[in-house]
DNA sequence: CACCCTCGAGTTCA
DNA sequence: CTCGAGGGTG
């Protein structure tokens, strides 16, 4: 985090810290007294402006948080109120090790000495006051307002690992113990299994899930319901890390005060840290941070609390937080936002699939606004409304997905998703491809505008042609420009009949890059561009050439065309964009028949011949030619002296190209390797006489990784496969598996 | 019948 | 880069 954004957050936090006074003061007025303190508006004014705090750094969310709780305290109607002997305090939070070094630095000259820090993972769980007396648990509240909360005693019982009576003796007759209760990861995971089985709806969220299992009412239940909220109470765990009141703790660290609970047989975590110094402590935050995965249960940060007990006292309290500790946030992996819409895009194969439109918000690093939903029976899945609260996060921090809705938040405007009965681009029914397919599909391949689109883009992506300049916009203003009415590519069959004169009058519609909608003008009407041209330059129309004249992408885009007219079999088959015929299946094709007549001819069984070709590929294959426009587009393009064989080619059923130094071996490139392209590398392997696989598994014999590289690498080192740098590939690829030792990773 | 693999789709970054 | 779906192979 730079410098400047770690200020703007400290300064958000510190303006939502006052917010959430504000709200929660003006709650508190509204429904313990009946009077409201301030105006509807300006109390919704002031909610609103918290959100919008909580989106832009959601590292402000929490589960106190009055974003995160339907209004009043609604619940405590379930359950009895709870005072706790001594106030439940928040902790004040920073955000980089910069300012956790300035809170250290003030703690320290506060104290007038060097002191001692505590450093524990904070646990992104619910926080739990325990009241011992004389060693006997007498109530489990909750935090509540941090004044008084609410009596989860009778479910906190079932919760393992907490004594009823502790252990030991020399117990203080009044002692209040502060921790957390969680699921841990594996018990989240095991959670929503049995929630699958019993029909019941997935909990997104573990923390969510924590709270809303330990204020589920037992009387309200049936002996069957009763049964599965005891088995998910069993789940639960708790840790404990503080102390409320307690009459004279016979220690005097915080640290030492762990060991007695223990010794009580309270559960301590296993993961803390005791630092002479604040640049230890800083490296445990590190540490955590670069290995929350590695614990049992999730953390969203650290917290670190001075540990001697005498300075606990001397350097006391503001109203909120504690001075002598402070949280550490990390960023979230999971956050929450709005679900505005959920909308139905069509792809190149005419698959309808729905997708979420949410309030920009950033997670893991980036900003999101979509993330797909898959199918309808996802949507339903995962209990989403249209208006919900959503859980966020990345998956394999890359790829937004939403894991499921905050219930509690509901206010009764969420509607339902329904899943469109037509193509939301051509109007066509929608329909299964076969009987009991989940996924719908917009039958109208030929002229569908979003599949036309997106085969054209298919065929100029890297997999496909490799057409420069041709990707998702200007194959989008090849199919459906707004001028001419007659879009120069109807479908692909013209692609290889473009000239000039087809691409200078397309004009487009300018889309805002955020939203996707079209820009207006001043006076209303929908921006347009034309992509194809541009205006003369002073010299050319000295030259008398005053006309529009073509722009550089159009002159590079028909010069790309002309280049892939000659390109590999393998590239043009891919092209043909045929069910199950990607990179690899094209490839094989291509090396055993040589030419597309040879396929065309070929029976079903001759096809299925092919390595890695089966049944269903040599059918998808007959059938692709079984169908009109698609012999056209082949008529077509093979008229514009698309060469639709490999020269030489011995013809079909020759002998497979064998040899080469890495005959019979497998090998995954991952990662950016040095004087390679990803798909040089891929070439390359194969060029070998290798085979070029895209993931790990126990039949790879060499991954070749370059830096960057992800979670392949790591699968690599798990299954002991013999990894290469760039230097050793190359050696590899010249020379055959003799030239890299084995067994040695680099 | 297990695996193992490819396909297809979505997404955001530099 | 990851996931789910579904095909291919031993």
């Amino acid at each position: 985090m730079t410098e400047s954004a770690a200020e703007s957050l400290h300064a958000a936090a510190e303006e939502s810290a006052t917010l959430t006074e504000r709200i929660l003061a003006a709650r508190d007025a509204y429904y313990d007294r009946n009077q409201p303190a301030i105006a509807d508006a300006e109390y919704d004014a002031l909610v609103r402006r918290l959100e919008e705090l909580e989106r832009l750094f959601p590292e402000l969310q929490s589960q106190d948080s009055p974003t995160q709780t339907v209004g009043g305290r609604a619940e405590t109607t379930l359950f009895d109120p709870v005072q706790h002997a001594e106030r439940m305090l928040s902790l004040d939070n920073v955000f980089s090790v910069p300012e956790f070094l300035d809170w250290a630095d003030k703690a320290e000259r506060d104290s007038g000495r060097s002191v001692h820090y505590l450093c524990e993972l904070k646990i992104d769980g619910l926080a739990i006051n325990l009241r011992y007396e004389n060693g006997v648990l007498v109530t489990a509240a909750t935090r509540g307002d941090g004044v008084v909360g609410e009596d989860v005693t009778e479910n906190i019982e079932f919760v393992p690992g907490i004594p009823r009576r502790l252990a030991g003796t020399g117990h203080p007759p009044l002692m209040e113990v502060r921790g957390e209760v969680f699921f841990p990861v594996r018990s989240f995971a095991e959670l929503n299994a049995d929630q699958v089985k019993a029909g019941e709806r997935v909990f997104a969220n573990a923390r969510n899930a924590a709270s809303g299992s330990l204020r589920q009412k037992a009387s309200t239940k049936t002996p069957a319901q009763l049964g599965l909220m005891k088995a998910r109470l069993g789940r639960l765990r708790m840790l404990v890390h503080g102390i409320g009141a307690w009459e004279r703790p016979a220690a005097s660290e915080q640290s030492e005060v762990y060991a007695i609970l223990a010794g009580w047989g309270l559960p301590t975590s296993e993961y803390f840290r005791v630092t002479r110094s604040k640049t230890e402590a800083a490296d445990f935050i590190e540490y955590y941070g670069e290995n929350r995965a590695r614990v049992s249960h999730e953390i969203d940060g650290i917290v670190i609390k001075i540990d001697e007990l005498e300075l606990h006292a001397e350097l006391g309290a503001t109203n909120r937080a504690p001075r002598w500790a402070i949280a550490y946030k990390y960023p979230p992996e999971q956050v929450n936002t709005k679900l505005r819409d959920i909308v139905v895009s069509v792809g190149r194969t005419g698959r309808a699939t729905p997708f979420a439109v949410m309030d920009k918000v950033r997670v893991a690093g980036s900003e999101v606004r979509q993330a797909t939903l898959h199918n309808q029976d996802v949507v339903r899945a995962k209990g989403i409304l249209i208006g919900d609260t959503i859980v966020l996060r990345k998956a394999g921090d890359v790829i937004p997905e939403v894991l499921g809705p905050v219930v509690e938040l509901r206010d009764g405007t969420e509607r339902e998703f329904v899943m469109p009965s037509n193509c939301p681009e051509c109007g066509t029914p929608l329909a299964p491809a076969k009987e009991g397919d989940i996924d719908l599909r917009c039958p109208n391949a030929r002229s569908c505008p979003a599949q036309v689109r997106g085969r054209v883009e298919h065929i100029g992506s890297r997999g496909g042609l490799d057409i420069e300049v041709l990707g998702e916009v200007a194959a989008a203003a090849l199919t459906q420009p707004t001028v001419p009415a007659d879009p120069p590519l109807p479908t692909e069959a013209g692609l290889f009949d473009l000239q000039l004169a087809d691409l200078l009058p397309i004009q487009v519609v300018v889309r805002d890059a955020e939203t996707g909608l079209p820009k207006e003008d001043d006076d209303g009407t929908a921006r347009q561009r034309m992509p194809f041209q541009r205006s003369p330059t002073a010299a050319e129309k000295k030259q008398g050439r005053t006309g529009p004249q073509p722009s550089s992408s159009a002159l590079k885009l028909l010069a790309e065309i002309d280049k892939a007219r000659t390109k590999p079999l393998w590239r043009i088959l891919v092209s043909l964009n045929i069910r199950h015929v990607g990179p690899v299946a094209a490839r094989a094709l291509a090396n055993h028949f040589g030419s597309l007549s040879a396929i065309r001819t070929a029976t079903r069984e001759e096809l299925a011949e092919v390595d890695g070709v089966g049944g269903i590929i040599a059918e998808a294959v007959l059938d692709w030619f079984q169908v009109d426009w698609h012999v056209d587009i082949v008529d077509r393009w093979t008229a514009a002296g698309v060469q639709f064989s490999t020269p030489g080619h011995p013809g079909p059923g020759a002998a497979e190209t064998a040899g080469g130094v890495l005959s019979g071996l497998t090998v995954v490139a991952t990662g950016s390797l040095e004087g390679f392209t990803r798909e040089g590398a891929q070439e390359a392997i194969i060029a070998a006489g290798g085979k070029s696989a895209s993931s790990v598994s126990k039949n790879t014999d060499y991954v070749a990784a370059g830096p960057g590289a992800g979670s392949k690498l790591a699968k690599a080192e798990g299954l002991g496969i013999r990894i290469l740098d760039a230097d050793e590939f190359r050696l590899l690829l010249a020379e055959g598996p003799r030239a890299v030792t084995p067994g040695v990773i680099s």
